[in-house]
DNA sequence: CGAGCGATTAACTAAATGGTTGAAACAAAT
DNA sequence: ATTTGTTTCAACCATTTAGTTAATCGCTCG
């Protein structure tokens, strides 16, 4: 069934049933959090055997760890890489905005994991960040720290406390994700084109972040 | 034990185990979700026995309902209040950016809370809002969506999308309470002194909200 | 005092849940 | 065909969980 995609001899000889139970789990933990979800339920939605679950994983703790630990890892090299690339900090943010609301659209779970885990006051992300050696993680979004630090010193950006910029892009590129159905509660124009509604909101933030509101 | 503070007729004569419910359920259920509360955990953090649980709310889900929905229209009346001030609507926007963050800053459980209640679907949001009845809650955030409609005609801002504006003001503000965990562990200044970087929160959204961020 | 009544509690129940197991199905190798 | 190893599953077990109950406390009022 589970043709050996690639030759690449490293990690993840992942078999279909194994990739269906983590996006399963992806998904239900990213709704009820860790204490909410229920294995069967994660069952179901992967349509296997409750058995599997802890075949693959041992156990539910372990699931969890693992399905956040991969998939902030995973989110953090692609974030990493864009920063990383040399231009104008403004352009470096414009692309990043992109990129970032893409990856969203691509997969909200990601981004609503994350959420659910801080809420419970992020023990897990915590003890993945001690245990350190995971996946060579590195820097993540001290990068952009950085970066932004750099960008005011050089006189590109007004004076900005790097960790006030970051917070105000993630509120801004995340938010929508987190709070869809009050938001397409109040404009049914979201969910009748949520790809254009998507694009209009690149274009915003990235107009707030250049100039503001005021005329 | 509990005198009659005013003799204003209406509702709420709750004492002081209802309240004492009333606020630990807000926290575990903001922590934890709907689901991923426990009814023990609710009892030993209000300090009292399980079984008053049900004695004042009758079950798990009344319990999060009324929560939800008390919590919510409180919110929501303050917010319309700010809103509907006369004067400029930037100042407006000042005030409200203000108002708002202070209002999370006492009670962080209540962004958690209306999150927890998002990714989850809004079930729950769904259905206060159909049977409408519930506490004349009225307008809400339509309040402020005209307000920026009216706003963008009357040449005030620049031409801006209301529902767009709206999510990144929200995001800007709360995005902070719901991601405190991670923030603090990248920058341990906010923990210092979390009211002095709450108050440069508040100057940093204005100054971005009104001239963007580029030199 | 003591009858009445709301508030409170420990002990209990039925159902749900995380996790286990032993056997069966399946595939590939010998 | 037999073996060997992996994958899959139904049935099962021990614990946890929401919810109940019946008894008790403590107050007020006659």
């Amino acid at each position: 069934m589970t043709p050996p995609s690639d030759l690449i001899p490293s990690f993840d000889l992942a078999s279909e049933t194994e990739k269906a139970i983590f996006q399963a789990a992806l998904e239900v933990f990213s709704r009820k959090g860790k204490d909410g979800a229920r294995m069967q339920e994660i069952a179901d939605q992967a349509g296997i055997n409750k058995a599997m679950l802890h075949y693959y994983f041992r156990s539910k703790d372990l699931l969890y760890t693992s399905v956040f630990a991969h998939v902030m890892s995973s989110f953090f090299s692609k974030l990493e890489s864009v920063m990383a690339k040399p231009g104008p900090f403004l352009d470096r943010l414009e692309e990043m905005v992109g990129v970032y609301i893409d990856m969203h659209a691509a997969q909200p779970e990601v981004a609503r994991l994350w959420v659910q885990e801080n809420l419970n006051g992020a023990p897990v992300a915590r003890q993945i960040l001690q245990q350190g050696l995971q996946t060579g993680a590195g820097p993540g979004p001290h990068i952009l720290l950085e970066r932004v630090r750099k960008a005011v010193d050089d006189g590109e950006l007004q004076p900005v406390e790097p960790i006030q910029l970051m917070i105000s892009i993630l509120g801004m590129t995340v938010m929508f994700f987190i709070s869809q159905p009050t938001m397409t509660a109040l404009d049914p124009a979201i969910s009748a084109d949520t790809a254009a509604f998507l694009n209009r909101r690149k274009q915003h933030i990235i107009q707030v972040l250049r100039h503001g509101i005021s005329q």
